[in-house]
DNA sequence: AAATCTATCCAAAGCGCTTTGGAAATTATG
DNA sequence: CATAATTTCCAAAGCGCTTTGGATAGATTT
């Protein structure tokens, strides 16, 4: 804390007008012991003095600090992870820009890889709530979330108990959305590329494509579903190995914008043209997909909502005790460009 | 077991083992009247028994509380900002990874817009530094900062004092490489698209583009430059009206990835190819750049470094009470791809 | 042996705030 | 009019930590 010194605080708001401690400080925090005239002569004094309350001192009283801890990652294998992760936290900021709490950001690199537990984080900052995007399956941090310690709200991973909560895209609609499109259009053979099954939609969006093909009488061909890791590389290759089976295939639906990109460029290297020659939808809408050659068809998701709900969610968690935690799924929306 | 919550302090500590509070702090604290045996003994203990550091005390006592506040704006003109913004806080976070710091964002509507002085907003948080990102040159923000109240680095704005200081790219040189390259090509008519003066970049690299004309003796004409806001759209117009004054321009040169982008598809729409009628070089490098038709060439900012050197000037002036703030200058690259 | 250091420890005050459990002054009631 | 109820205020304790200014016992010096 910078130059505390010089800071007014409520003892010397009471001093200066010859009232308790005590006083000054219900009659700030609006208390109904306090006589209006006396309320408005402190608040009135306290702007002319310039107080500013110290947060910390309060946290420390109140054991609530108004703190919210938001965990991302910057990177997600191969570069940085913004096409997702900003709009998302820009949801986040926005809802809580009208309540009392702050976002703070502790590194879990602190002291070395995950060597801090998560308890031992959000508890030394007294933390109150947590929003947790993009975990990976394997987290060994999920295991300590189990416990119900703190309130949370993931972001695309299903976790609900007493005060843990989630939000996520609806993938199903959003795979079948894809499926139908492909289907309107005349594709029978619909090959998909998936994520890996470190990422909890990935599960959920096999899921979507297998019924959006059920919904057609298509039957699931494992045959043609490739894993990917939703990077560009990835797609490339995985759309490569599908034409190396099978030649039938003439529509490609992979579970991330990236992949889409990847698949065309792979099919554009093996001599094949997209749309013409294969079909190809992707899914996020990342503001790469209308700037891609071709502009990509895809499903988007409400990023922004995706965050502010899970903000909203959050907050219900940590002011309303009795507030029964509930997943709350975002619309997505087939974004129909020149890729399909 | 110890607390109601459960959450064991130092004195229960001091209890187990018969010591002091005050003996048991300094132990943590690694103060040197303190026996290396009850050291050892005292964090052993801690470990035991799960103990963890209440931060809201410790910065209550000590009036510093390890916190660095971020503020950057989630948008800019039209869209979610992203491109550039991401990187940057990526590396923040990494800098800051390896210290005793945690990043805050407050929101700073957070009773309305800019009701706040920055003052009451750090000083609440007990925040020890500042970093800021993007700011307008009519930001109220800046007017307090000058009074040097608290350490602060800026990103693209320069203003240098006791405490604070600022990290740029080298855009001088920026502009100047893409005069350079596209000299080198043989464009002498080259049109210049700028943000407005509301960037504090924009008079930069203006006098980066005056001065890359000047190295090759090209007369700078004011008729060919317009005006922007970094947005695609504005791009798009700037690229119109540079061609219904004059047709000879042979090169257009943009303040940014997405004014370059709106141009390319201005100088489309009233039947130019780029790169085969006019060159186009753009700025930043964002990940558009090269996904767009053409791929853009650019200048590449280095944002996850400008991020990370943000964050170690801003360490050093705060844990350095004699550090002079120093402006550090970020490399900038030429990246030739296909627009120009 | 007494006097002086030195290493090790601790009681208590304080950081700025909230809250508990009354007390005093005022108003209402019988 | 005395009593009860209500309004308005406050002293003091406490949140968990650091630090100041000794105290104590053992080691060293004279």
């Amino acid at each position: 804390m910078y130059r505390k010194d010089g800071m007014v605080k409520l003892s010397d708001i009471a001093r200066e007008l010859g009232l308790s401690l005590t006083t000054v400080s219900r009659a700030l925090n609006n208390y109904s012991d306090v006589s209006p005239k006396t309320k408005k002569l402190v608040i009135e004094t306290a702007k002319r003095l310039g107080y500013i309350p110290n947060l910390s001192a309060r946290g420390l009283a109140l054991r609530k600090n108004h703190l919210v801890s938001l965990f991302y990652y910057d990177y997600v294998n191969s570069g940085p992870y913004q096409p997702f992760t900003f709009e998302v936290v820009a949801g986040i900021r926005k809802f809580f820009s009208n309540t009392k709490y702050d976002l703070i950001m502790i590194p879990e690199t602190r002291r070395g890889r995950k060597s801090q537990s998560l308890k031992s984080i959000c508890y030394s900052r007294g933390v109150d709530g947590l929003i947790i995007l993009g975990i990976l399956t394997d987290d060994p941090y999920i295991e300590e979330l189990k416990a119900d310690f703190i309130p949370t709200v993931f972001l695309d991973y299903p976790l609900l108990s007493k005060k843990v909560s989630y939000v996520e895209s609806d993938n199903i609609k959003g795979c079948m959305l894809a499926i139908d499109y492909l289907v309107s259009q005349g594709h029978r053979r619909i090959a998909f590329i998936n994520g890996h099954e470190l990422a909890a939609v990935s599960s959920v969006r096999l899921k979507g494509y297998m019924e959006g093909l059920k919904k057609h009488n298509i039957e699931f061909d494992p045959e043609i579903t490739e894993i990917g890791d939703y990077t560009e590389r990835s797609g490339y290759f995985a759309a490569r190995n599908l034409f190396l089976k099978e030649k039938n295939i003439t529509a490609i639906f992979a579970a991330s914008d990236l992949m889409a990109i990847g698949a065309i460029r792979g099919l554009n290297d093996i001599g094949l043209k997209v749309p013409d020659d294969v079909a190809v939808v992707g899914y996020d809408d990342i503001l790469l997909a209308e700037y891609f050659q071709p502009r990509l068809t895809t499903i988007r998701q409400h990023k922004f909502e995706l965050g502010f709900q899970a903000a909203a969610e959050l907050h219900s968690i940590m002011e309303n005790p009795n507030h029964e935690p509930k997943a709350r799924t975002i619309k997505v929306e087939l974004i129909i460009r020149d890729s399909a």
